[in-house]
DNA sequence: CACAAGATTGACT
DNA sequence: GTCAATCTTGTGT
């Protein structure tokens, strides 16, 4: 996927990646209730959701459902493949660029403004769709509900 | 209105 | 391995 904010491009490929669903799954986000924050997830498949993760992360998430089943997808890790120096600017290292929710957000300079939007619509699109690498799957990380559902996919090649 | 918990990260021991 | 930072939402009084 790709990013282009401030003139800045930066190209990643996604190696990990986990599931939400909506009203039969406690640990996402539209189980409870439509709030202000999570309607971006109520929208039609392609929108990009952004929360505040403890109040000081932004995580990024691809809409995959549609208002009456609503889905994401939390993309957890990648590997940077273009514009590398503006990703190490915006992390202020040179490792661990996106290994890690928030911090594929901050490579790729997504935050609340982003969320709502449309991929391929705004600075945020996303290209080789329909390439499935080898992958396997684990129970979804950093969540105490449905921790039994194997969600989470990880790839087992670099793309 | 008050309070607890959460899809995390980075620094420190 | 342990701990603090910080804001949105759900639940209870």
């Amino acid at each position: 996927m790709t990013t282009a904010v401030d003139g800045f491009v930066v190209s990643l490929v996604l190696n990990e990646v986990e599931a939400y669903a909506g009203t039969d799954d406690p640990a996402s986000h539209a189980f409870h209730s439509r709030t202000e924050r999570n309607e971006p997830m109520f929208q039609a498949a392609g929108t990009i959701y952004v929360y505040r993760s403890y109040g000081i992360h932004w995580c990024m998430n691809i809409v995959a459902g549609d208002p009456e089943d609503p889905q994401g997808v939390l993309l957890r890790g990648g590997s940077v493949v273009a514009g590398r120096d503006t990703a190490i600017r915006r992390r202020g290292r040179a490792d661990h660029l996106a290994d890690g929710p928030r911090k594929l957000a901050q490579a790729l300079a997504v935050d609340g403004r982003s969320s709502g939007s449309t991929i391929g619509a705004g600075a945020v699109s996303i290209s080789g769709l329909g390439t499935v690498h080898a992958y396997e799957t684990t129970p979804r990380i950093g969540i105490s509900r449905a921790t039994d559902r194997e969600w989470r996919f990880l790839s087992r090649d670099s793309g």
